[in-house]
RNA sequence: GUGGGCGUAGCUCAGCUGGUAGAGCCCCGGAUUGUGGAUCCGGUCGUCGUGGGUUCGAAUCCCAUCGUCCACCCCA
């Protein structure tokens, strides 16, 4: 016997039933994004390293030992992706997308890091993003925020917080992170190994410490929205204006800085202490600099990603997702002349009923055990055929749910009556895509 | 990359200090030659994650490795 192939580490299979959660979820998400404009961009899961070196930052953990990086058969070096912001800017510079125009897209995918898997952290992970492209207002960062809030709404999602912050121009944000530089090494003493770290790699997230022994230490550092430049200010005010008069409520955490350079003015985080150690299913924020950074033209833009898995798991654990619907009928046939005809009854009455939901009993079996499968398909009703039936030109209707009592019905009449069980019986809320 | 828990039937798990495996669920068949859901009866399923080692003998002890879960780190 040959050895079974193992999956790969912290890569998963997503099987139904979760596959449902997954489809609802994302249909759900679809329909908000297009209802407020945004289309559909389709990108590629790899691009060249240099992409997501030049606008994640070199020095990020991320690109710094967790990206599958390897050599194309030409020697260029490739990267798959661990987020899709970078390749949405880099095709709207390949396509001109930005000249003089405004764009509000949407992305869904795989992501990949190579991390260590925990709850709601995977090497292979998934998600929705929603970008828009030249618009310098905070009318767009209030409404990619409402339209992120409505997909939980959408989802009957409860007790999501939306966390805000505001970095500054910059300019600003790196006069900011000098003050900070100074303020932790006057007490480099009391600062605990990651922060040491930190304090060379990306001195804001020492203020993101869980440490709890930090945590004085943090509460007296300068605070960065103190020390905005005035445009920011003004910025981050009108937003928060916007958010209150449509009341979406919001916790303002100055420690909020996200990890990926290439964030100003706004950032933005949906949190949950539901999920251990990941709190975050939805984060984003301004770029501004980043287009021409990558060598389009200064475009400002603003985004956001959710990641799939962990709202899949967060509606699940309420039962959010509808159950699938069942079929409508299933087709029993029985004997060698049935089991013949009865594909054959069944294709006409799809193209009769292209909504009907119908299974065709496969793989033979006793009438006892059709019967089962019939009954645990969740079918609403069996259509039952035997050589009695294939005589009399009748099937066999017996109802599976309830106490009705099984009928013939000829086969003149079943399209009508199959009919009656479209438009009432077994309405699907899962949308088709 | 660091630390800890766990890998026994498709699933959930039992198996005491070493004597080569068991339950429930699921599935299949029957009680009911053409009628599901309840009940009862019967049945299939394991190289005990993998590879080494110790031992007369390993699911059990040791080492390695892979996978998984949780936390750190990082982040969606």
């Amino acid at each position: 016997m040959s050895q079974s192939v193992n999956s790969i580490r912290g890569i998963n299979d997503i099987l139904p039933p979760e596959s449902a959660a997954w489809q609802w979820l994302e249909a759900a998400a679809r329909g908000v994004l297009q209802s407020y404009g945004y289309a559909e961009i389709r990108l590629p899961i790899m691009e060249r390293t240099e992409l997501f070196a030049r606008s994640i930052g070199e020095v990020t953990d991320i690109v710094e030992k967790e990206m599958y990086t390897f050599d194309d058969r030409n020697g260029d070096s490739l990267s798959l992706r661990p987020e899709a912001t970078a390749s949405c800017v880099r095709a709207g510079i390949t396509h001109g997308l930005f000249h003089n125009q405004q764009q509000r897209l949407w992305y869904a995918g795989p992501m990949f890091r190579y991390e260590r898997p925990q709850k709601g952290r995977y090497r292979q992970f998934h998600q929705m993003g929603a970008e828009a492209f030249g618009f310098a207002g905070p009318d767009i960062d209030a409404e990619l925020i409402f339209v992120s809030a409505r997909i939980w709404k959408q989802l009957g999602l409860k007790g999501l917080e939306l966390e805000l912050n505001s970095l500054g121009s910059s300019e600003s944000r790196g006069r900011y992170r000098e003050l900070l530089v100074t303020f932790f090494n006057d007490r480099y003493q009391d600062l605990d190994e990651d922060s040491r770290r930190r304090l060379l790699q990306n001195p804001l997230r020492i203020l993101d410490s869980k440490n709890p022994e930090m945590a004085n230490l943090v509460a007296e550092a300068p605070v960065i929205t103190e020390h905005l430049d005035d445009e920011s200010a003004e910025h981050f005010a009108a937003l928060r204006a916007m958010l209150d008069a449509s009341g979406v409520e919001y916790k303002l955490n100055p420690r909020l800085v996200r990890g990926l350079d290439y964030y100003n003015r706004t950032v933005f985080e949906w949190v949950t202490d539901r999920l251990g150690a990941q709190s975050a299913v939805c984060s984003g924020g301004r770029y501004d600099g980043l287009v021409e950074q990558l060598g389009g033209r200064p475009t400002p833009a603003i985004g956001w990603a959710l990641g799939i898995e962990r709202l899949v798991e967060l509606i699940r654990g309420d039962s959010l997702v509808p159950a699938p619907a069942g079929p409508h009928a299933y087709i029993v046939p029985l004997g060698e002349a049935a089991e013949k005809r009865a594909p054959a009854l069944a294709e006409s009455l799809r193209d009769q009923l292209p909504e009907l939901r119908l299974h065709m009993h496969c793989g033979g079996g006793g009438m006892r055990s059709r019967m089962k499968r019939a009954d645990r398909s969740g079918a609403l009703c069996a259509l039952i055929i035997g050589d009695d039936e294939l005589a009399s030109s009748t099937v066999v209707l017996k109802p599976l749910r309830g106490q009705r009592d099984q009928e013939i019905v000829a086969l003149e009449e079943l399209q009508s009556r199959l009919a009656g069980l479209c438009n009432d019986g077994g309405a699907s809320k899962l949308k088709t895509y």
